[in-house]
Formats: structure tokens, sequence, C-alpha cells
DNA sequence: CAACGGACCTGCCTGC
DNA sequence: TGCAGGCAGGTCCGTT
């Protein structure tokens, strides 16, 4: 479910709520997420004020008097904010509950997600410290790629995909951005120009910048921490469309696995 | 080191 | 209607 578009909008959705907030508890309904949910955080986190709401790729950081609060969504995971006397559903595995009422719920059906904690940088945190740059910052350029990608047999879709190369791209949005670059997802990384990363590298960051515009992309369960849904779905050029006619040329589009995931591309498009 | 497959989970859709 | 099978937005880990 969440890319970073999704991501990005969660924060910014969930940001002027809890900033400046004081944690009055943390409630654990399952501990069993992607890593159980440490003993500790229940006694360490009531009293401790949220100052920053950030993010690391698809990683959401909540930065606290004492340390940070590290949350992954996983593929299915949500967050809504509830009043804290709101019944909670089958899925709905944590709380954290502030002194003002509200309440973050995370929703994770299939329990991919993770709340992690860390008292150091997070940067050093083991989860975050070997992704690549920010698409969206100065970092991630046409260079960078072509420097990267030198070498690199690995189908370029999977390369884009590769959180050590760059953080936060998933499936859709890799999908997305080589339609927009016109560029094969299958070829090898190592085989595209200097030209052709550079188009790419300008792709990934106009369709995060357009999907984040719109809300995210709302496929089955994705909604906003307000319970809108997030309307990309419908500026979808390729993703999930096989068999309907490229936007581009009218051909139709194909549909193949590529590294496991399925991908979607135009054959006349994309070369 | 690079690349691949399996693993972790549940829900939903399809087709028999 | 019921059920098996396949598929899903992520990413870690073990094996080649």
């Amino acid at each position: 479910m969440p890319e970073l578009p999704e991501v990005e909008t969660t924060r910014r959705g969930i940001e002027p709520y809890i900033e400046g907030r004081v944690i009055k508890a943390l409630r654990v309904r399952e501990r069993r997420l992607r890593w159980p949910v440490a003993e500790q955080l229940e006694a360490v986190l009531p009293g401790q004020t949220v100052y920053v709401v950030g993010r690391r790729g698809k990683y959401l950081c909540l930065t606290l008097d004492n340390g940070t609060l590290i949350l992954h969504l996983g593929m299915s995971g949500s967050l809504r904010l509830v009043e804290a006397d709101t019944p909670a559903g089958t899925h709905d595995h944590l709380d954290l509950a502030f002194e003002d009422g509200h309440c973050l719920r995370l929703r994770d059906p299939r329990r991919f997600g993770a709340l992690l904690w860390t008292e150091k940088d997070p940067c050093q945190h083991p989860r975050l410290a070997a992704l690549g740059p920010e698409p969206l910052s100065g970092d991630f350029d046409g260079d960078y790629l072509y420097r990267r990608s030198r070498g690199r047999r690995v189908a370029v879709k999977a390369f884009l995909m590769d959180s050590r190369v760059v953080a936060g791209i998933g499936n859709i949005y890799a999908n997305e951005a080589l339609f927009l670059a016109g560029i094969r997802p299958g070829i090898a990384a190592g085989r595209l120009s200097n030209p052709r990363c550079q188009r790419l590298a300008k792709a990934v960051k106009e369709v995060l910048v357009a999907a984040i515009e719109q809300g995210g992309t709302t496929l089955r369960d994705f909604q906003r921490e307000d319970g809108q849904p997030g309307y990309f779905q419908q500026e979808l050029k390729v993703y999930g469309r096989k068999g309907e006619p490229c936007p581009s040329c009218g051909g139709p589009i194909r549909s193949r696995v590529i590294a496991q995931r399925a991908s979607y591309y135009c054959p006349a498009c994309q070369a």
C-alpha cells in the first residue's frame, strides 16, 4: 500500500495533530508486527513530547525527548487519528494516545509494518543506515543514477526499487516513472545512457511530486489519516492497466513479472 | 558482491 | 454457495 507519497501524505496529515503534543500512553493490542514491538515502549513513551514528525524513505520518524519512534507501514498499514474512546477494529494493533485526547491508531492487516525505538541518532539505526538518498532531494539526480548504475546488470526497475539506491520507490511509482521516462523496466540498469538517467531521475521526481499533491494512491484499502482516499490512482498511466490502451500511443499496456513483481509498460513507448 | 527465491501475514478476487 | 489458488503497495535474510 504505502510508498513514499502515501507515507508523506500520512506525515502531513498527522503532523498538525501530534507535533508538540505529549504522549499519554502506548496501547499495544498485537505485539507481533514485522518485528515484535519492544516491551519497554509502554513504559518509556508516556510523558514524552513529539517534537518533529519526519520521514526517511517510507519510514516515519517521530522525534521525542529521549529518542525516536520509527514507524513503517509495510504493505497494508495505515494511520488514523481517532478520539481516545473509539472502539478498535480487528487489525488496529497500536494506539499512541495523547494527553489532549487524540489518538494515533495503526491498522495493519498483514502485520508487515513495524514500530521501532532508538535512543541514538536514528540515521544510524540498522533499518535507516543503508538507505539511499531521498528521491526528492538534490542528492538524487541523473548523474547520481548514472554513477550508481554502472556495471549493474539488474533490471532498471529492480534497481529503482532497491532502497540502497534510492529510498521510497515501490512497485507503483517505479512502473510509472519508467513509463514517463520512456524506459523499459526490464533492461539492465548499467546499459542506461547518461541522458536516459537524467530523464529517469526527472521522471521519478515528477511522479512522486504529482502523487503527493493528489494525496497518494488509493488501491484496495489505502486511506489517508483523515479517512479520505488519495486521488493519484486516476493518474496512473500503466500500473494495473494490463491490456488497456497506452495514454500516449493507444497500444495495449503489457504486463510481465520482473524481479518477482508485476511490471507494466507500453512496448511501443518504452525502449 | 550481485542476484534470486523464500519468508513473513491477511484479505480479496477469480474461477471451478 | 464454497473453496482453492493466486495475487497484493515491502523488505529482510539465506543461498547460490
